[in-house]
DNA sequence: AGACATAGCGAGCAGGCGCTCTCTTTTGTT
DNA sequence: AACAAAAGAGAGCGCCTGCTCGCTATGTCT
């Protein structure tokens, strides 16, 4: 039925691995760490038990995958969201950091981050992911020019301490949202950024 | 063999109850919420599984259970600690946050809020505790003399920041921990509380 | 004391899990 | 064209899950 294209045994399987990524990532955004079974990720993927363990093992070993491509999409399209922007103020980098911590796709980095806690080989295999990640977000910010303002052995700190509450947000506006108050902080950190208090104290 | 006292059924039934809280409690924190099964939670308390099911109808009960036991506790010990502190300093306040976030207990919240994200009842049940803990703690917050200098207006916004702040550092210092980098972020959190700057512009 | 309600027990059930194994189909090699 | 290797399929296995049900033990009420 499909044009019945000869296509090479690379290809095949590139294209399978894909496909079964694809529903991994889908499947955790969806619904969760637990609830994401070879049997999920295979029936998203249009792809068979058989077809699954062929390319990966164990559940295990598509979910360390799994979670690789999320760092690497997350790291991609924020860098691109902020190569569109060009040269962005404080506040437009804010934006973007919190739309990438807000994304669907973030959630399954959350999904992995909690389940290694709990399970030393995720924890193992997850560790050194975690480490390059939080290493190229700080590279990246090093270059922005809203990080001119901040000394050099602060911006590390600062960045990573920036990220961390956004992903605190993030986690937590689950449950407890509060857009008003969220949007205050922005403005909070945009004025922590340039290196003035976080409010203007003549109120 | 043991002392057999007379015990009410009301006694009975408290006690019971409570081996089960502990126990859900204590594998959240240790296994997880996927691994903490009925099974491991009688186990735990040393009741059988019927014995579970006569207090709570489903696990899903349990677990909604075992999230206000959390919620109680965690909150509960931070406001003895910070009442064990008498008058504390900006940066004792927020020592004192920090290992909240980073106690043991607290990694069962984690386990419940990203748990509830994929499952709606779980949601439903625990948005308003949540709700409920995070007016908690602004509350128990305003009455501090270090958030005497933060404007009123501000408060609520920089509190609960801290708190999420907090919250993304214990999460991911799991997989990939910076005590360095954590110390000199609690010090330009201290800094900022006052109203300064969050670094030392003379540098 | 006798009748009733509640607490606690544990074997067992239907269903879902990760994974295996045998099989067929497709691609590569000579 | 003949054979080998890799990709994909899907029925099935052993194990574990949440939960039920019939039962005994203990406390409560008249």
């Amino acid at each position: 039925m499909p044009p019945r294209l000869r296509r090479t045994q690379a290809e095949r399987r590139a294209t399978t691995v894909a496909a079964l990524l694809d529903a991994a990532v889908s499947s955790l955004v969806e619904l969760g760490y637990a609830a994401t079974t070879t049997k999920e990720v295979t029936r998203r993927a249009g792809v068979s038990q058989g077809g699954l363990f062929r390319h990966f093992a164990t559940r295990h070993e598509l979910m360390v995958a799994a979670a690789d491509e999320v760092r690497r999409r997350q790291f991609e399209s924020f860098a691109a969201a902020l190569e569109r922007l060009g040269d962005a103020t404080a506040e437009d980098c804010l934006v973007l950091l919190r739309q990438a911590c807000r994304a669907p796709m973030n959630a399954a980095w959350y999904e992995l981050v909690v389940a290694a806690r709990t399970d030393r080989d995720l924890h193992d295999a997850l560790a050194p992911m975690a480490t390059r990640y939080m290493k190229e977000i700080v590279e990246l910010g090093r270059g922005l020019p809203a990080a001119a303002g901040v000394p050099d052995d602060q911006l590390e700190s600062v960045l990573l301490g920036i990220v961390h509450l956004l992903d605190g947000e993030s986690m937590m506006s689950v449950l407890d949202p509060h857009p008003e108050l969220e949007d205050q902080r922005l403005q909070q950190l945009a004025r922590g950024l340039k290196g003035l208090p976080l409010w203007d104290s003549a109120h």
